[in-house]
DNA sequence: CTGTTAGCGCTTTCAT
DNA sequence: ATGAAAGCGCTAACAG
């Protein structure tokens, strides 16, 4: 293995020296540029490349974060577009991503315990126990997405849920529909508390009463929920699903001939499940995985460089265009 | 931070001691059990974790392997239940894992090129420039999956796509099925002609004219392809897929009340796009992510510890049971 | 602008 | 069975 002493040699310097140029600190003062020139052409001779085992140690830096998805989430796309964001946005500032699984009742993987990294990103279904085990390891660390079992001070890079919701009542309630259907897999009180309240607070802006009785939760059969829902209530102008329903609401619609946007408005909650065409036909409120995994990123820096006490981002986002939605005239 | 001198000086002994009580090798002997105990509870005490930094450039060794996922392929759900199978494989022996993506034109990622890692485990679109490209680090690695352009020498571990065809085939063949539609989404030509020779194999075995003109590759869609092919060959009795068409086949058989498997029988090649139930309802052959994860995370240990040489493992599948298939009466 | 000298925390001969 | 000492490859004061 060829290290800082072998390129010091062939270049005939120190190997400080070498240090210094191959790290290129503070805007490169101090060091004339003939002997920049001899150092860089001596490692490009010998190939060197540094040994980042080394590096860390000395540094007591990894230059690396933890990606931890807890619990078997393994199914959802969501997970995998956010750790592909967060591998692109290290990678960019070259720095390296350890991926790893925890599930809550077992032990914290060692890389975590070895201090292998600076920082962790820590998603999937966080719950409480989860942050304060995570907190012992004295590691900076945020929380990617909402909490799974109660709010809770943590730094946190999430979508407001209640937000979101709101957003997309008040889109279509701004298109004249008023009898709007929403179906959601979720079933954490927690989550269901801040459905309702975006519901609400939607219509209330608009002086209306919220139709909380077209709200679906804990949907784990889209089709017969949506078949049931809108042969139960005719007046229904407007779904709001979870994109990963669009399979089976393809279906319906194929199978019952149901008319989009004529007869049914439809907006997607997330599109982390469908593909580029379904992103331009359905209108959606996007995951903002994207967002949220630059926004973490860039955060768990500032955060494990000191430079950041608390912190609460919150994505917001907007309802993209499409075709699947129509104004309709308030009756 | 608490060093190993730390709980040296705790324990009365010298920090060599801790460091052999904590590692344990070649059966301990050569410590008495007072030391050992001593050394532990001052561990236990000062809640000492050893840090990956100092022990990976005191030995060389860093304990991590790196997934590395080439070309751009993360919409296919195959190539997370490998990284899931993988992380655990090596979290199951204190192994961690870096996940890095890498596209053919650009640099290596940085934590391959500074030996931050012990191994590398190669998948997604691998060619042979980027074969190449990996050698350069002299890292260990093994390509898990076939190559993309062309059959290369390099340690793998794959499944055998002829193989993987010729048994589909000789499966519906063995139930009486003789006029059978096969439909990949395959592109590349090493692929599709390791498909013709499997089909080609397994009627041959049975003494039959393969049915050429009934596989259809590239199917960028699967509905179409499916209607045309069965309206035009009213004929076939069996079908062949991947598991990744599932949600268009099941459409095509809901709205056109195909008949499974009255009218048609049905094999998915792959499995990895499945649910639990649709792994249960259809006869397939699995895609092997587990199996691959596994044997690949074993062999790479191996290899990295220079006790392999050449190696190329094929995954032996077998079609599971489902109901999709039945058998019929041979003209 | 450059070199000397200490470490970073751990493993590993080599003595004892 | 245990300890002393060297060294892994790099960074970072501190001198000059």
């Amino acid at each position: 293995m060829v290290t800082i002493y072998d390129v010091a040699k062939e270049a005939g310097v120190s190997h400080t020296t070498v240090s210094r140029v191959l790290n290129r600190k503070k805007s490169g003062i101090s060091i004339s540029e003939e002997t920049r020139k001899k150092v860089r052409e001596a490692a490009a001779r010998l190939n060197y490349t540094p040994s980042r085992a080394a590096r860390n140690l000395s540094t007591g830096q990894t230059n690396c974060f933890c990606f931890l998805l807890c619990d078997r989430l393994f199914t959802n796309l969501y997970y995998y577009s956010l750790l592909k964001v967060v591998e692109e946005e290290l990678s960019k500032r070259g720095m390296g991503l350890i991926f790893a699984i925890y599930k809550e009742d077992e032990e914290l993987p060692p890389m975590l315990k070895e201090r292998a990294v600076d920082g962790i990103l820590v998603t999937g279904r966080v719950t409480q126990k989860i942050v304060s085990t995570i907190k012992g390891t004295n590691i900076p660390f945020i929380v990617l997405g909402t909490m799974a079992d109660k709010e809770y001070e943590v730094n946190q890079v999430q979508s407001d849920v209640k937000d979101d919701v709101m957003t997309m009542y008040s889109y279509l309630l701004g298109y004249g529909h008023q009898e709007i259907a929403y179906l959601t897999d979720y079933k954490e009180e927690l989550l269901i508390q801040k459905v309702v309240d975006g519901c609400k607070l939607a219509y209330e802006q608009y002086n209306l009463k919220p139709r909380l009785h077209l709200l679906k939760t804990n949907v784990r059969d889209p089709y017969t929920v949506i078949d049931e829902i809108l042969s139960e209530h005719k007046e229904i102008t407007a779904l709001i699903i979870q994109s990963h329903f669009v399979s089976a609401f393809s279906n319906f619609v194929r199978e019952r001939g149901l008319d989009i946007p004529d007869k049914v408005s439809v907006i997607m909650c997330n599109d982390e499940s469908l593909d580029n065409a379904q992103r331009t036909y359905f209108n959606h409120l996007p995951g903002g995985s994207k967002e949220m995994g630059e926004e973490g990123v860039k955060s768990l820096i500032e955060l494990s460089r000191g430079r950041m006490g608390k912190m609460n981002i919150t994505i917001p986002k907007q309802i993209s265009q499409g075709h699947t939605v129509k104004k309709i005239l308030v009756k």
